[in-house]
DNA sequence: CCTACATTTCGGCAATTAACGAAATGAAAG
DNA sequence: CTTTCATTTCGTTAATTGCCGAAATGTAGG
């Protein structure tokens, strides 16, 4: 499959835009991510791959937790130009990024986990 | 569905991205894109209602046929996005793009259609 | 009117996808 | 070395998607 279009299919679902837009705020563990998208952690565990695929994020180890990062240095210009979409202030205006977004400032992995 | 998904999945397939490639060329009729990508006329016309109902591109009847146009004046911003990323030179740089143009020059409907 | 014919809609089939819970993994801490 | 626990992988299910051929649609020309 062309990158392109896997970079297309990476964005063609709600819930891992979501993901993105939480990332810009912060780095999350998955736990952290479930906590707010509601979904199981195994799903959210594929779709973050899904994501890693397309070049759009990368994970690191820390202690205990797996941090997930946007992968804003990557030089592919389609990765990039997709970036600056998503950034851009009149797209995405939806008040559940915004709500998403506040929520990635409250949550602590230290009470939700260990579930 | 929020119209920035909706428009991602219309852009999640490869041979809806080569049909914006090819209408980007000149505006052409159902069977003549139908030919190009060699599929179903039916297959074509669903592809086409997608791409149409993110707002990518609108149809117009001309005596026998339809003939479908990108829609280049879409004020929506997210629709502008898209467009210049497609258009994006860097982008979609795939031999199977230039092949495509290449047949839109060379195709005329009045000798494919009546099938 | 009636016919011709490009296109759309419909019904069905195979492949892909998003979701889940359960089991496996692997690394840190005791 | 064993336990703990966040995460990944696996197996399954339901829903969606891409594709086709056949039937329906609708319009232009006779």
């Amino acid at each position: 499959m062309p990158d392109e279009i896997r970079l297309f299919k990476a964005l063609a679902d709600a819930n891992r835009v979501r993901i993105l837009k939480m990332l810009q705020v912060r780095p999350l563990c998955v736990c952290e991510i479930r906590e707010i998208l509601d979904l199981a952690v195994s799903t959210v565990s594929q779709h973050l791959s899904i994501l890693r695929d397309a070049g759009l994020i990368y994970d690191s180890k820390e202690s205990k937790w797996v941090n997930y990062y946007l992968n804003r240095e990557n030089p592919d210009a389609a990765v990039q130009a997709l970036f600056s979409l998503l950034w851009n202030p009149d797209l995405f205006d939806d008040g559940i990024y915004r709500r998403d977004a506040e929520r990635v400032h409250r949550v602590d992995r230290n009470q939700l986990c260990h579930v």
